[in-house]
DNA sequence: TCCGTTTGTATCGAGTCGATACTATCAGCC
DNA sequence: GGCTGATAGTATCGACTCGATACAAACGGA
């Protein structure tokens, strides 16, 4: 029955992400590259969060180019990362991100149902991570490499990169990110 | 936040769905016929079931058929309709149904957080379709228009196309499914 | 009988997707 | 310095999705 439900939700979502010109997946692309941290902006970082092949996303990045909703930019340190960014377009875009009608519904329920919605969610989204030995992405600031309040360089510190983090990294998602309960 | 968590597991299910030399949608149309009943499976209710067009549909039944999982048959009543059933071979496919790892991690949770998240999502789901003026699917049993125990020709009736309905078809989807709450 | 509706299909163009193969860059090591 | 292997990204192929459009056939009511 909960499977059910989450196919049948997946569904309806799937089919209202075909907005202002889009597709699905380019919706998803747009929605990390819009919330990924300035260390986690690469193709392969978006493949493994997209739990597809580097191959088809960059196709993907090929169409939203196209488009004129992302640019690539060469590293200026690496000379085989490539970095993406969302240009101005594509970050005006997101206002009409077709996910934002899921999470204004979502925002409509009981706090403690919400709550408990998400509890279970999350424990689901997890055990099938773990099940398929999947690394779970997460939030900067949720990880075991955070350090807060960092005495130099900047307000935090990442303990894996070593290197400072500011407001902004902590709240972005990164492809490093492991959970801080072992 | 519970958003982000269902794009995740969509996500996650989508990449797990490409098994057995099926795509994402062949296992969603498989699964619906084997769950239909007798009235709804045609193109035109999957169709409205995976809420794109009967175009796409028919295509992916094409697919289908070429991989010899489904047959479709002329209606002996009206000559438009063609009925869509699952071969044998369609049938035991299901068994290696890739949804069923979410249905088994769902089970694993303690019932009182799997109710609460079936209710919560029952109500996300509801809110969508009405908001979107989409008809939800049900399963008989559930309808405005079942009667249970009629008295003649089966156990029991549906009240819509006048038609008696045994055990099996009061536990299938129907595309006239209307809730019983108005 | 005519006309509008319903059911299903064909075709087109853009794009997804995995698989495979490829290039370029880097990092460690002798 | 040079070798080797791992890593980042791209190109191409074939099967397929998907909406849009157009179409044929069957139905059904006026």
């Amino acid at each position: 029955m909960t499977a059910e439900l989450i196919e049948r939700l997946s569904r309806l979502l799937r089919a209202q992400s075909h907005a202002a010109g889009l597709n699905p997946v380019q919706w998803e692309a747009l929605r990390y590259l819009a919330r990924c941290n300035r260390f986690s902006n690469t193709a392969g970082a978006l493949a493994r969060y997209l739990h597809t092949t580097k191959g088809t996303v960059s196709q993907t990045l090929n169409a939203l180019e196209r488009k004129r909703l992302i640019a690539r930019k060469a590293d200026p340190v690496s000379g085989r990362i490539i970095r993406l960014t969302l240009t101005r377009v594509g970050r005006a875009l997101m206002a009409r991100d077709p996910m934002l009608q899921l999470a204004s519904a979502a925002e409509k329920l009981a706090p403690a149902q919400r709550a408990a919605v998400t509890d279970g969610l999350a424990a689901l989204l997890a055990y099938l991570q773990r099940a398929n030995g999947l690394r779970p992405f997460g939030v900067c600031r949720t990880c075991r490499h955070f350090r807060a309040d960092a005495s130099a360089g900047g307000p935090h510190w990442c303990a894996l990169l070593d290197h400072p983090l500011n407001e902004s990294d902590a709240g972005a998602i990164c492809v490093d990110h492991q959970p801080r309960a072992a």
